[in-house]
DNA sequence: GAGCAAAATGAACGGTGTTCATCAATTTCG
DNA sequence: CGAAATTGATGAACACCGTTCATTTTGCTC
């Protein structure tokens, strides 16, 4: 019987993902130091590795967890029998309001970068997937002649350009611009990509 | 006559940022050190708080120098009277193969962050107009009804998806995707934009 | 060349993530 | 149940980071 040091083991794993939750929501990745966090978790500073490899493992988990809100908020936008069309601009506009809501832990999910040489692991990798799931199903309906792997690289393509579009307007690179409103700007993008799709399609 | 003097600084601070820039191709902004920049510029570690506030003003000194570099790329497909279609394509095709060519010095222009609560200084920011100004005249032609602001606007929204689809390819955060050429896959998405433009447009 | 101002030097400072000898808690087994 | 063994927690110490600063060296003025 091993229960009790598992329960405190996975009581502090879970402390420790809390904290660095908490610190990366109010001030970032790069904010977070190994110290706070432990000192929030109530534990001491060589703890945290007893219950990860390193910082960068903990901040896996901790964008797992936002991969899954994420996931939850696309999911309420996916269902329904709507016209491709709507669906794929609630889910635009549903991914610019969650990284509105959650601008730090969005960010983190993009910014983050493991150690050089060392790579993301699958576990994780796969967890991205949930970003272009849910553009499958009404690509599908607007371009029936493709088949799966052209379907992903296309759902991949409208994701990586509606995040962009999300990502520079959300950082302020550029000057010189009228302010503009950033939703009707994404939507607008994404009826002009679908009508490009229909005209393609004849 | 302070000549000796002046001409001294310059050449420190070429140094300086020549080393750098060439500390960033090789691996990164990540692994960029102090000590390192300093020792390949044969000075001081302390010189370089002479040349330079700190590290981030010179990494601002090199990322200037990649958008020039980059600006000129972008010029050489902007010219000419082709019709909007084929000149949007050629832009977006240069900018894919000088984020190629440069992978290192084009990631360090959107990774780098600037310390916390200090803003990046107007006359960088004002260098990064080049990665949409070409696409502003293009975009007139055909959408001649728009006005400046919603010209730029737009102009923005164009380069931000087309970065984004580069940004997101050449990093690997998905998997299970088929091996799709990105070219073919960004250029069939100008492609599908501009369509759509000109449906919208009837 | 003397005197002065400015720049270059590199040891030292405060802060970082990570490790490790030491100690405490938990499990195992006679 | 209690002693031995194993595992976990601890925080001082380590290596390294960007940055500073007393000191030395260099260049300019007169």
């Amino acid at each position: 019987m091993t229960a009790k040091r598992d329960a405190k083991r996975e009581d502090l794993r879970g402390r420790l993902i809390e904290a660095a939750q908490a610190r990366i929501q109010a001030s970032g990745l790069a904010g977070l130091r190994a110290r706070d966090i432990t000192a929030d978790a109530g534990c001491a500073l060589g703890a945290l590795y007893t219950a990860f490899a390193d910082l960068d493992e903990l901040i896996l988990h901790v964008n797992s967890i936002t991969l899954a809100r994420l996931g939850e908020a696309l999911q309420q936008e996916a269902t329904g029998a709507a016209e491709p069309r709507s669906r794929l601009k609630a889910l635009a506009k549903a991914y610019l309001g969650f990284a509105r809501d959650n601008r730090m832990a969005w960010k983190a999910l993009f910014e983050h970068r493991m150690a050089p040489g060392v790579a993301v692991p699958e576990w994780h990798l796969a967890e991205h997937a949930v970003l272009i799931q849910h553009l499958v199903e009404p690509l599908a309906q607007l371009l029936p002649a493709l088949d799966t792997p052209d379907l992903l690289a296309r759902a991949r393509t409208l994701f990586s350009a509606v995040h962009g579009i999300v990502a520079i307007s959300l950082e302020d690179r550029f000057i010189g611009l009228a302010p503009t409103d950033l939703e009707s700007e994404l939507l607008g993008f994404v009826d002009t990509l679908v009508s490009g799709l229909k005209t393609e399609r004849e």
